[in-house]
DNA sequence: TTTTGAGTTGTTCGA
DNA sequence: GTCGAACAACTCAAA
């Protein structure tokens, strides 16, 4: 108890090796008892069923099995507000310096700055460290010092500086017999922190060079999903930026690799420009005069809608927590411009739903389609709901895969007429933004 | 400071 | 059926 010890406190970095915060606290001068700290301020607002929270449980399991198992050691599981988990903590034990890994969300920020705070008045170190991108805040930024907020330019640089970049995998085999030895720390059931099981599963991901290699001629079509479900592992650390970052450069194709790096574009955008999670990158987007009708918005949430390919990607959603990129703008077009309705109601949906939800990204791609965004798209861009069947879903394979309705009588009518939509879409947008 | 070229993913219209 | 222009100017990045 008298013994000093360091922590490592997991949160979406859910993985033994090459975990930099992690293999720097087993480097340290004390041994490590890792924690993870169901926050409530998070989970509060989830349904008590929801896939990611089944996810995290399960995979923090395990890790805490591995480490019984091999190290006689364990994962301390905790359940609350994480600064009154500290409070306790420091009674408890006597902790020399908390480690963990950047988190960029506008939430984390603030927490992690009053922990932070909270441990130095108890002379208690807080080192954090950059884990779940390549490249973060202020590492890729134009020659003056300012943010990048057009893409392409981003990612030539981001580019450049990877070739200058030495990054190395932190294996950390060799160091984990530096964890604390007893392996009676705090453990919770799911029902312990108010959820149950979900009947819903993070898919796991399948990055093979096939995919690699095929992906910017297949990842269009919804109906191949040839997508590498690699979201929910990036999110919840379940991956390694690091080894899928070289998998994709051992490839000839770079889509994949400029995906990837979209994530981490997104991620220095929300990081330098936090007020963008709920305020337009462009301001005057946010005079735009939505209809916000409550009855479209059901409809487009349940996918009855009647244009079949936005039904089908709704569908998809509710049903498995994931929709193929193709469609997601798709139905996010269609929700502001056809319906007129906020983006950010479908990003709050999008956010409850998606399994690979990602403010970041979520929030910077929601704007885009909104035409709101960093380096959008123009406003009177328009996508046919119909059109697009012809272009992505020809034989409607995908469509009659989720829309078991599908050219039945019961199938709903079309809740708006595409040109009419189209136009009123470009009248309003075009009285706010001119 | 000024200038210049360029900007994720589309649609529609008319020749 | 195919193709280029218009959509509407604007903002960004870099020289």
């Amino acid at each position: 108890m008298n013994q000093p010890i360091n922590i490592f406190w997991f949160r979406r970095d859910l993985r033994l090796d090459d975990n930099v915060g992690f293999y720097e606290a087993l480097k340290g001068d004390c041994p490590v008892m890792p924690i993870f700290i169901f926050d409530t301020e998070i989970l509060d607002k989830l349904p008590e069923d929801d896939a990611r929270v089944t996810f995290i449980h399960e995979t923090l399991q395990s890790m805490r099995q591995t480490v019984q198992d091999e190290y006689g050691s364990s994962i301390a599981m905790y359940n609350g507000k994480p600064l009154e988990i500290y409070k306790k903590l420091v009674d408890e034990y006597e902790i020399k310096t908390v480690y963990t890994n950047h988190d960029y969300e506008p939430y984390a920020t603030q927490r992690d700055k009053e922990i932070k705070h909270f441990l130095e008045s108890k002379n208690i170190g807080f080192k954090t460290f950059k884990d779940q991108v390549i490249f973060e805040k202020d590492e890729v930024v134009k020659k003056d010092g300012d943010p990048y907020v057009v893409y392409t330019p981003y990612m030539r640089t981001w580019k450049e500086n990877f070739k200058e970049y030495n990054f190395k995998i932190h294996y950390t085999n060799d160091y984990l017999n530096n964890l604390v030895d007893h392996s009676r720390l705090p453990n919770l059931s799911l029902s312990d922190i108010g959820f149950t099981k979900s009947s819903q599963e993070i898919t796991p991901y399948d990055v093979t060079p096939t995919l690699i290699q095929e992906y910017e001629e297949t990842r269009n079509f919804p109906a191949k999903d040839n997508t590498s479900r690699l979201g929910p592992h990036l999110r919840f650390g379940t991956v390694s930026p690091r080894k899928m970052m070289k998998k994709a450069m051992n490839e000839d194709n770079e889509t994949f690799m400029k995906e990837l790096i979209w994530r981490e574009f997104f991620m220095q955008i929300l990081w330098h420009f936090p007020h963008t999670k709920d305020k337009a990158f462009k301001a005057k987007y946010d005079r735009i005069e939505w209809r916000n009708n409550e009855d479209d918005f059901k409809k487009w949430c349940d996918g009855k809608t009647g244009y079949p390919l936005v039904d089908a990607g709704m569908r998809q959603l509710n049903k498995t927590g994931f929709m193929h990129n193709r469609v997601r703008m798709l139905v996010g077009s269609f929700l502001c411009k056809h319906l007129l309705i906020d983006w950010r109601w479908g990003e709050a949906y999008f956010a409850e739903k998606l399994h690979d939800y990602e403010m970041a990204s979520n929030v910077g791609n929601w704007q885009w389609v909104a035409g709101s965004g960093v380096d959008a798209a123009p406003y009177f861009r328009i996508f046919n709901p119909t059109t697009q069947i012809d272009k992505f879903d020809k034989n409607r394979v995908y469509i009659k895969q989720w829309v078991d309705d599908f050219d039945t009588d019961s199938y709903p009518d079309k809740m708006v007429d595409h040109k009419e939509a189209r136009e009123r879409c470009l009248e309003t947008y075009k009285a706010a933004v001119s």
